[in-house]
DNA sequence: GTATAGTTTCAGAAATTACTGAAACTTCAG
DNA sequence: CTGAAGTTTCAGTAATTTCTGAAACTATAC
């Protein structure tokens, strides 16, 4: 048997949490099962540690592989297929941000862009404009920003992180440093 | 008429999105025409506005209240309320953010934490133990972080933002100012 | 080729989630 | 107190989403 009790309740809890992290549940079981498993799980396995069909199994590989959270492994001498989590914890976390903004954010930027093109012909759409405009810069920025912060290396990612609201000392300091110079 | 074309593609859009959103199609048309509108407006405006009955519009403004995302008005001489969105756009992105980390983050820190507490007694145990660990320093961590981003002030938070990844670079600069103090 | 071991697909069934509208409730003015 | 103007609730229904399982498909070994 796959799963002991305290595996079963982190399982159980993926499965809950699955619709609030952009998957359904079965695909936020199949996921937890993966992470929690050393071993790499043919699809079998899967199915049977879940108790859900074959086929559902397939469609979860297939929404987590739109996620790029899965690997595919085979073992020699077996044609099965066997599945695991794709890269460290830390990747994975990036992943999920990064689908989520594709999927969350980017329509609406697209949207946006879209509809500010062409100028308002009256008030109510000059009061319209205005706030899409808002909306469309503030998205703009963080998208952005994100994008900037996946690109450090992880390690001075850490040091920014553990620096926490630290980091406007450092700001202050780096524009004192600055305004010496001129 | 409350909406002309654009406000509707809007409005609409903001309804197909809502579930990515964390909450449903209505309850995304409503928030998005309460943004665009100038004027607060009264459940049966919104409801005809939306094509949705009253009953409905009453449970959309319980949802958007839940997430801290509405206001109520009195007008004088009116026994009826009227809702505006709460708050400017940027306090409406850090509500959405904070309130979508307490039902997407928080229960799963503390199935970890609760899960964590007692030692593993074989091996599969020992590699979840392992995993769910993992997993919890990085939520903690990037709660925190974002506890602190959300408490200072907005300036710098731009400042912040705008420098993008060229943080990286001030960071290098304050760890040698500090090695030099040595 | 054909038998075998596996994966994928998808129509229909089951489960879940959202919506309506009528009834119950609340508040206020007279 | 009564009635009018409003809001909320919730049982039943509608719409949407998810899941199953059988059939179709693919790849490999012999």
């Amino acid at each position: 048997m796959i799963m002991t009790a305290k595996i079963e309740s982190f399982v159980m809890h993926c499965g809950e949490m699955g619709s609030r992290w952009g998957f359904n549940r079965t695909v936020g079981q199949m996921y937890g099962l993966l992470i929690i498993h050393e071993q790499a799980l043919s699809a079998v396995e899967i199915a049977e540690a879940l108790n859900i069909s074959r086929g559902n199994v397939s469609m979860g590989i297939k929404e987590l592989q739109s996620w790029r959270l899965v690997s595919v492994h085979h073992k020699p001498k077996d044609r099965k297929e066997y599945y695991s989590p794709a890269g460290s914890i830390w990747e994975m976390a990036t992943r999920v941000f990064e689908e989520r903004r594709k999927r969350e954010v980017d329509p609406t930027l697209s949207l946006l862009r879209d509809n500010l093109l062409d100028e308002p012909t009256n008030d109510k759409e000059v009061y319209a404009h205005q706030q899409m405009h808002e909306i469309h810069d503030l998205l703009e920025t963080v998208t952005h920003w994100a994008g900037e912060l996946q690109s450090m290396n992880p390690d001075n990612l850490t040091t920014l992180m553990k620096l926490g609201a630290g980091v406007s000392k450092v700001i202050d300091m780096k524009s004192k440093l600055l305004s010496n110079n001129k």
